[in-house]
DNA sequence: GCATCGATCGGCT
DNA sequence: GCCGATCGATGCC
């Protein structure tokens, strides 16, 4: 059973350590992941720069504004995707950017997903990176959060959204159909298991979340992605500044669960040059 | 391990 | 037009 909403609609800065130890199951036609959260950080709002709903509601930030519990996703960089869970009462757009986690159930997935290797999968022979969600997938509109079951609509149940040109890549086979003869075949670097879900552009990937997955309630006994209680986090939660803000970058509103390995390395903001 | 850099595009000023 | 709640590759120590 997902956590009760009233769980999240304390002060954010309450909210965001109870997140620790509790885990996320995303679950897609691909199959189930699920990871254990090991480091957040709160988002306030009105009172915080750094946050994306600090001037006000906008057409992408509107499900901050709404009630706890739900997915606040949104697209970065150009390439990138990263989540939240909307916290506080509803009305007040806070909100807990999930940061990282470890992977404990459909490892092979992720694995897969992350673009790792595996037995019956070289990378070598992979189709297009785990199929991220295409930034040019044609726009829905932003569901309309309450009630209605976001955007998932008749499609494919995969909350990632379609993948333009569709199938495999051409040409894949060419590496891994030479014969093998030298001892070596060189193939892409595995990062380590403990990086699957280790900064959360990595953590949407490993768990296939992308923009359809924005406005999703958590708590909804069928959504196709749960906040669930798992272990939780008894101990005294680490705390820090922020990673990559410009504004409000000493505030110390991130929180980790210490020693944890798949915690991602501090990182501060750096002015763009040129 | 740490520092630097490029990729790539949507959101907002 | 600017720049980001990032990542992976590369180069160096």
């Amino acid at each position: 059973m997902p956590v009760r909403r009233g769980l999240l609609a304390g002060p954010v800065l309450d909210v965001a350590p109870k997140l620790l130890g509790m885990v996320l199951r995303s679950t897609t036609q691909e199959g189930t992941v699920a990871v254990r959260l090991t480091e957040v950080e709160a988002y306030d709002g009105a009172n915080d720069p750094g946050s994306h709903a600090y001037r006000g509601p906008t057409a992408r930030t509107e499900v901050m504004f709404g009630p706890p519990g739900f997915l606040y996703v949104y697209f970065t960089y150009g390439m990138h995707f990263c989540m939240n869970v909307v916290a506080g009462p509803d009305g007040k757009p806070s909100a807990v950017l999930l940061r990282a986690g470890e992977v404990i159930e459909g490892l092979d997935l992720a694995r897969t997903r992350r673009g790792h290797p595996t037995e019956e999968q070289p990378a070598f022979n992979q189709t297009a990176p785990a199929a991220l969600e295409q930034p040019h997938a044609a726009r829905k509109e932003t569901p309309s959060i309450r009630g209605e079951a976001p955007d998932i609509r008749g499609e494919a149940p995969d909350i990632r959204g379609e993948v333009p040109g569709g199938g495999g890549v051409p040409g894949v086979e060419s590496a891994a159909s030479g014969v093998r003869q030298g001892p070596v075949v060189k193939r892409p670097k595995a990062s380590p298991d403990r990086d699957l879900a280790r900064g959360p552009a990595r953590l949407c990937v490993a768990l296939g979340i992308g923009r359809a997955a924005n406005g999703i309630d958590l708590l909804a006994k069928h959504s196709p992605i749960q906040l669930l209680p798992g272990p939780g986090y008894d101990g005294e939660p680490s705390t820090g500044p922020r990673v990559g803000l410009r504004d409000a970058a000493d505030r110390p509103w991130r929180f980790w669960i210490p020693n944890d390995p798949t915690v991602s390395p501090y990182r501060p903001h750096v002015p763009k040059r040129r």
